[in-house]
DNA sequence: GTAATTGCAAAAATTTTGCCTCATA
DNA sequence: TATGAGGCAAAATTTTTGCAATTAC
């Protein structure tokens, strides 16, 4: 565990947003700054394989990480792409899906989209 | 309604795997050898935008796109990446969330994620 | 001391765009 | 025929990688 790797995980667990491999970047320069993207992204990458933090599944075109380890829902705003977490537990309807197409099921995810306050008051005006 | 527009839906609806734009690109390009990538792309999102084909929010960094344009559950590989259809309703439970954080709540999506049967039997060997 | 990791820079991969020509309605 | 769309190629964006130097344990 090296310090880049440490500072990496200290920021994205700091914010309750689910930023892009470059915002953690800029984040983690204030810090540390001769750090590189490649490190970055190299660290994402691993700590996610060690399930420390998690990449969550985007609707845009730049991938999202998540500081808690834990599988939790989101919701995420159609209009800026922001994710945020939400409280909902899954209800047992979702874990006991029987696959009838060969699939072993590994989990469940819901994902809620909606238009954030920030994006509904710009509508406003 | 041009000829490409046409057979990129075409195609699309032809499989019931979720491409991403450079497999439509391929599959679309046996029957119109000319055309180009670009105009794969702009049309994905066109048709998207209105709703005649849909993006898919993909863990990976591709995007994939789905010719049905009516919501429905996804499973994924977790392995090969790979996004098959799910039958599954969408229960009561999801649609009637209460939430309290500022969102206007548009939809609601249920990720299944899994392993594929060819990723199955390959780590049986 | 050894193996893993970093920084840097280049490359790869994916998506978007400008511009001029062509096709569609 | 006017407008929107296509083809091509360049650019922009996002992610990955090779390599020599450095760091963690």
């Amino acid at each position: 565990m090296t310090r880049q790797r440490r500072i990496v995980v200290e920021e994205l667990r700091k914010v309750k947003s689910h930023p892009t491999a470059d915002m953690i970047y800029e984040m983690v320069r204030k810090r540390l700054p001769n750090i590189s993207l490649g490190t970055v992204y190299r660290n994402l990458e691993l700590l996610s394989e060690q399930g420390i933090i998690q990449k969550i599944t985007s609707g845009g075109t730049q991938r999202r990480f998540d500081g808690n380890p834990v599988k939790h829902s989101h919701i995420r705003c159609v209009s800026c792409g922001r994710v945020d977490d939400l409280q909902f537990e899954t209800p047992d309807v979702l874990t006991q899906v029987n696959l009838d197409n060969g699939y072993e099921l590994l989990g469940q995810n819901v994902e809620f989209y909606g238009k954030c306050p920030e994006c509904r008051s710009d509508s406003n005006t």
